[in-house]
DNA sequence: ATGAAATATGAATGAATGCTCATATATTCA
DNA sequence: TGAATATATGAGCATTCATTCATATTTCAT
């Protein structure tokens, strides 16, 4: 094979510049943390619960049946990538999702799942 | 305080909902799965340059800075989520995207990213 | 002030995970 | 067939991470 063919010329083209086209770690860091956040159990639940409400610590652990120190935990993980927002209510902590972006992200991952059953 | 006002009532009846409203373990999984998939830096990486081409695994390889072993083990795990699809061509094997809801995701949720830095 | 209730936090532990090293498998070419 | 090249895979190791347990902190009620 002397010749190489149109699309093995783009694929050429394309490898030419991958490498530089790749977004340094300091610029991918914080997606791949919001994804790491994302990839647990515990948290997704969280976050589908004040997708409905926003809901005390106790309210969480109660609704999730995990004790009140690895809420809280997960929590302050959430609250650290703003996440969530945190605003005490007397002797209540009120959590609530930071933006209703991450809601839009959960749905489009259901869609890749769905057409991905459909094969 | 006798009386609840109104928001406290939407609040109220959220929280009685909200324990079923949590999908089931089994129905998450696959969500917090593909999640933990996006929540590593290696994986991101040949995520996003197999959104510019097609690529072999030495090509991944050499792209990244890594070893072989090092991607050829990620990328069986991205294929067993049905991320990417692989083809032999001859000696070399070539990995793609299974599909491009993948690169929207990383979208929203680098939208996501800016307008957290805009506070 | 004091006790109770809600939440946060640090240390410890077991499980999960990413990489490496060595080796196996598959394909091409001479 | 046999050597070379590309990829896959299993075991081992070090690190990360989620939970628990014990305890600290904050606020309310009396």
């Amino acid at each position: 094979m002397v010749e190489k063919d149109f699309s093995e010329q783009e694929h050429q083209a394309a490898l030419n510049h991958l490498k530089e086209s790749i977004p340094a770690n300091e610029e991918l860091e914080s997606m791949v943390n919001i994804f790491k956040a994302f990839g647990d159990m515990t948290r997704v639940k969280i976050i589908l619960a004040l997708s409905k409400t926003p809901l005390s610590v106790g309210e969480i652990a109660d609704t999730l049946d995990m004790s009140q120190s690895s809420i809280s935990h997960q929590l302050s993980l959430l609250r650290q990538l703003n996440l969530v927002t945190s605003v005490r209510h007397g002797r209540n902590i009120h959590y609530r999702l930071s933006d209703q972006h991450i809601i839009t992200i959960f749905g489009q991952t259901k869609d890749h799942i769905i057409e991905d059953e459909n094969d």
